[in-house]
Order: structure tokens, then sequence, then C-alpha cells
DNA sequence: CCTGGGGTAGAAAGCGCTTTCCGTTTCGGG
DNA sequence: CCCGAAACGGAAAGCGCTTTCTACCCCAGG
């Protein structure tokens, strides 16, 4: 059993098969089939393609990554990839690397840090070219300095690291400039009127949720209003949901007008849940969110918020992470701005 | 530089390493690191455990896959991950792909049965253990031809293949019930008094648009009903846009009393179009829509619409793909249930 | 006519791992 | 007490490809 036939579990045709029916050698066919610097002669490159052309030779990637040491792929970290913002990325991310000719590999972190570091030692080992991590960070996590080891030590070994969404130990980012946006919006409220915000987020280790409350609450105060409560759970639709069910049941929601949410599903599911307790938002209290994604223009009142370009960052990322040279160490700041929808309404 | 310690690319202790730390043989050390059907002895067990632990070693993925024929990953492909529908089937892709081990490679097809072929083709020369299929499948597509050619193959290489969404050419499939679910929605309607329904959907040659359509039709026929105009555009939220605005500007709309869109999303869309021509969704006219997703629930009016149960038809199609034995061929076939929300109301 | 050098082909050494095939040791049974 | 089987360790042959290093050919220049 030890014929030069044994093919198991491949198919098709191999690069030997090219260089044996094109009268040439394993390392001619090679050259011509996957670029090289060595120029090869045009009559054996022609018999190569054309050998190539009828087999229907595929290279087999798995043997190019162990020679070449490195995989074309992307791998991309997700808190989940079941939210808008997540899949707007995650979607620019796939177009990006698609065009690089790289493909995506996923993980889904379920904003678990233990998660988020086993699946960066699992993609690892698979050598990709690149490794982006878009997920919320957290100030004060237990696994935060192993995963900045294990991301060092992959880019101390050529590997590509970008995070997206926020910057984390001097590694490549691309961010969101949460605090300029939270600002412009806090402002614009101030300016409708607006003079009582509760503010529905994350956990206060999340630093977007406490980066967009900062900047809310400074734009806030400095205009004379203030964030008189903040309400915090699960940052997404359901977390708005149960904040606003709270304040609603706790009689508190009475001292504010206007309802900021941590984010766009956060806001759709407070709008949910004031609606429950019959309570009419954009009419008998502001509604805002952040993100933009499509359906904040597509429910009703429509809502205002801050317009981040998700699918670019995801592009962005990609692109910084994929591009040749030095990877530039530094962090691209992406500006939000303010969309103003029914949602919150001039104040009379 | 022809000595052993060349190690370029790669970083951390190969298996070799360990082998040499525990005092062992490279075969003891991978039948102890990496299941083998050959037992080890408890003492050299012990030692390679150990020498792993101590250097950290992490397997090679490329090499294992070169030498194992095939890699832990599990491929999906879709026609674009920045909507519900797809999200949420990658979601329980990627939940299940994660509960056998496997990581995901994701591959955006845009729809485009060419970009849907090559993707296929990319993906296959990873060695993947299946390719999962999502995307509405088309009839009388020049490409399906060769799409089915190279599933086979693979599975006749021992890989597994699954269309999630609809099945094809007797390959493996997890289907949903579209005629059916369109049927009990078609029955609730006349039996809510409707009588003239507008059809907003995609493409005549998409599978998923024409079995909901006929659903429709035969279940509204059957009461006394009809389906009186249909539009179509393309199967997102822009397509169900642009169709409402035609049916309004052209005058039409008058003539129906239900406006149902092939999917939740087109709904969505249809439901912004009316209302920026004053036409009160669910009240000046009603719409549906199909899949559930989440925020069907969450705009005004919520949306009536059929449920499928999207995250788990994905962890079901990864489960039967990664199943042992037999890739035992058919379909499983997924109902839906109506669910009546305040977009479509009594007639009174 | 010989030599050096530019250009191109090929042989072969890996890349890190799995697995077959042997060899050795150890035991139990006759 | 001997033999065969069972149990386990190791050498080595790949897996399909890249790339270095050597070999060769041909031509210009001395």
């Amino acid at each position: 059993m030890r014929s030069t036939r044994t093919r198991v579990s491949s198919d098709g045709p191999t690069l030997t098969d090219v260089a044996t029916r094109a009268g040439v050698s394993l390392a001619t066919a090679s050259r011509v089939l996957n670029g090289s610097n060595r120029k090869v002669g045009q009559v054996n490159r022609d018999r190569v393609l054309r050998a190539a052309r009828e087999l229907d030779y595929r290279p087999d990637l798995p043997a190019q990554t162990m020679a070449r040491g490195t995989a074309p792929v992307v791998a991309l970290l997700v808190s989940t990839i079941d939210d808008p913002y997540f899949s707007a990325i995650a979607s620019g991310v796939a177009e990006s690397a698609d065009a690089h000719g790289m493909t995506v590999t996923i993980a889904i972190t379920a904003r678990d840090s233990a998660l988020e570091l086993s699946s960066v030692r699992l993609l690892r080992s698979q050598r990709p070219r690149a490794i982006l991590l878009c997920g919320s960070r957290t100030t004060n996590d237990p696994h935060t300095g192993a995963l900045l080891t294990e991301m060092r030590r992959f880019t101390a070994h050529g590997g590509r690291a970008v995070f997206i969404g926020q910057s984390e130990g001097g590694l490549n980012a691309v961010c969101l400039d949460n605090v300029a946006g939270a600002c412009g919006l806090g402002a614009e409220l101030a300016g409708l009127g607006y003079r009582r915000a509760a503010v529905i987020t994350g956990s206060e280790r999340m630093r977007t949720a406490q980066e967009r409350l900062q900047g809310l609450a400074s734009a806030l105060t400095g205009s004379g209003a203030t964030v008189a409560l903040v309400e915090r759970d699960t940052f997404d639709r359901t977390g708005g949901y149960r904040c606003t069910r709270r304040l609603i049941d706790s009689g508190r929601l009475g001292e504010v007008d206007v309802v900021c949410a941590g984010n766009d599903v956060m806001a759709i599911g407070a709008m949910t849940a004031l609606r429950e307790a019959g309570i009419r938002p954009g009419r008998d209290i502001a509604v805002t969110g952040f993100n933009d994604i499509d359906t904040a223009a597509d429910v009703t009142p429509k809502l205002t918020t801050v317009r981040f370009p998700l699918a670019d960052l995801g592009r962005r990322a990609t692109d910084l992470a994929l591009a040749p040279g030095d990877p530039a160490v530094g962090d691209l700041l992406v500006e939000g701005h303010v969309v103003l929808r029914d949602s919150s309404p001039r104040l009379r």
C-alpha cells in the first residue's frame, strides 16, 4: 500500500499530475500556477497552463498553507452574528476579504471573554493572515491579559491583528468615536428642549456603553440638562426592553423626557416596552439609539440615532489588516453623526 | 540554512518538540494528543501530556488537515449576512458547529449563482467536512448544473453537503414548508375578511418566492378571495419598498385590502412606503410577511407573519451535516406557523 | 576555442502531522 | 519451559505544495 497512487480523502488531480502531463517538473508547475518571482519559459508555461486547464486542477489549500506557513484566511470574531451591528460589520469584512482573495472564518464569542480567548487560540492555529476582533471590550476583564499575549504573539510571527470598535493594548484598531457621537446627540437633544434623560445601556464594564454614556452626560450637563437615570442590562434588544420595563414599573420614568439607549436594538426594545405600557414613544417620551442600523428608519416613530458606517468599518479594518507592508500601529477613529428623526421631536 | 530548526512563519512548539521533551517518538506523541485507536501506556501518556502542557503545545491545523485529508471546518454559503433571515440561520450554524468542535468559514454569494459556484470551488479546496448552501435556489439557472456536479463530487469524496431552505438535486436539504405556511396564512387572512391581496415578492425564478405565492394564491382562491396583483423586485427591504411605491404610484393599490410580502424585510419596507404615502399599515391596509424575524414584533403595527425557526434550521442542517454515519439522503421539512398580529386586524 | 555568466529546469528538502508497518516486550496457556 | 498472541513503541512513508540549491544550456567576450 505504498504506491504513489494512494489518494484517500483527497480528490482531483494534484500538482504532480499537472507537472507529469505537461512533461515538466513539479517545481516548474508550481512556479507557473502559483506566482513566484522566478520566470518560466514561454513553452513550459503554456504546457503547464494547458495541462492544468485540461485536468481542471485546483490547488490544495491546506497544503499550500502548510508550505507557505500562512492561510489565505481572515478570522473574524464577533459577539454574535444575529445582531445588525455585527452582521453589518461582518458584511463589510466579507466584502473586503473577498476582494483580497481571502476567505473568512467566523467565530461567535457570545460576549464571553473566556470563549473569546479560546476562539482566538483555535483560530490562530489555522494560521490566518489576520485576526479581526469585534466585540465590545470591557475593563478589568480577567482574560484580557492572556488575550493580548495571544494577539501579540500572533503579530510577532507575521500575523495581523485588528480590533474593531475599540482599541486595546496598543494593537491596531478601527474605532468608533463614541464620545464625540454621544456628545453630538446630547447637544442636539438639549437643543430640542430635552432636560432629563434616562440612559439605558450595558454593563459599566463595557467600554462602548461607558463612552456613550459619558459623552451624553457631558453634553447634556454642559447645556443645563442632565442624565437623571441610568439603567443597565444586556446590550441587546431584550436588555432595552427590560430596562424600560423596570423604569416604568418603578415609576421613575416620569422623571425624564427622553430615553437614550446605548444602541438601536436596545432603543427598539425600549419602544416596544413603552407601547405595551400605553406610552407613545416620540409623543409621550422621546427615544434615541446609536449606530443607525437599517431598521432604525423603519420603526415608528423613526428612530433618532447616531449613525456609524458599520459595513465600512468592517471593510476598513480588513483592508488595514491585509495591507502590505508595515502593520502600522495606530487607531483609526471613525466619526458618527447624529440623525434626528421622529422619535425625538422638538419639545414645544 | 537547512538545519532542523528552520521555523519561518510557524511559531510555537511542534509535536516533534513535545515528543523530544517527553522522550518518546513522534508517533507516540501524536497518538496521545490526537485520539487514535491505538493505546499508549500510562507512563508515556503522562509524559507526553505533561510535556505538551509545559510547552503550551497547539496542533497546527493545516498540517493535521493535510495529514488527515479533511479540515475541522464547516463551510457556509449565504446570499448575504446582512439580513436577519441569513444571520439567524448563520447563528444556528455557528452554534452547532462550535458544539461539534468545528469552525465555520463563510462566503457571501450576493444572490449571484456564478459567485456561488466559484465560492463553492474555493471552499471545497479547503477540504471542509461539510458545505452548507443557504440561499434561495432558482429555477433555470445556468450554473445549477455545474454547482450540483461540484457538490456531488464533494460528497463522493466523503464531504457532506446540505442545502438550507430549499432542496436541490437529490442532495440533503433542510427546507421550509413554504407552501403549507403560505396556505395557512392565506386561510387566516380570508378568515379575517380579506378578499383581494397584492403579493410583493422576488423574481418568478426564485423558488421561495414562487412557493409562497402559490400557497397564498391557492388558499385565498379556495376561500373565495384572490391574489389580485403581483409585484416583483429584489427579495429584500428595498425591493419591498419599491414594489409598494409602484403599486401606490400606479393607483392599483386601491384594488386590494392586504399586501402580502414574500418575507418580513420586504413587508417592513412596504410599511415604510405606505406610511410615506400617508397610508396607515394595519388600518388602511393590512400587511403580512414571512419568517418572523426579531423585528417583526417591534415594528408598528406588529407584523403578521409566518414563523419559521431559523436559527434552529441552521442548527439542524449543521447537525445533519456533521452526524456520523451515512449521509442519509433526504429532505427535512420544517413547518412554519402563522402569527397573527396588528398589521392584519379583523376586517369589520 | 575556452570561459564566465545569465537564464531557466529539475531534484530534493522540508512544512507538521498521521498512520502503516515492524520490532520488541510481555504474558498466558499448553 | 516454549510458543504465539497481545500490547505497545518507533521508524518512516506519505499528505500536496513551496523553495532552495544544483545542474544545465547557450551565448558573449577574451
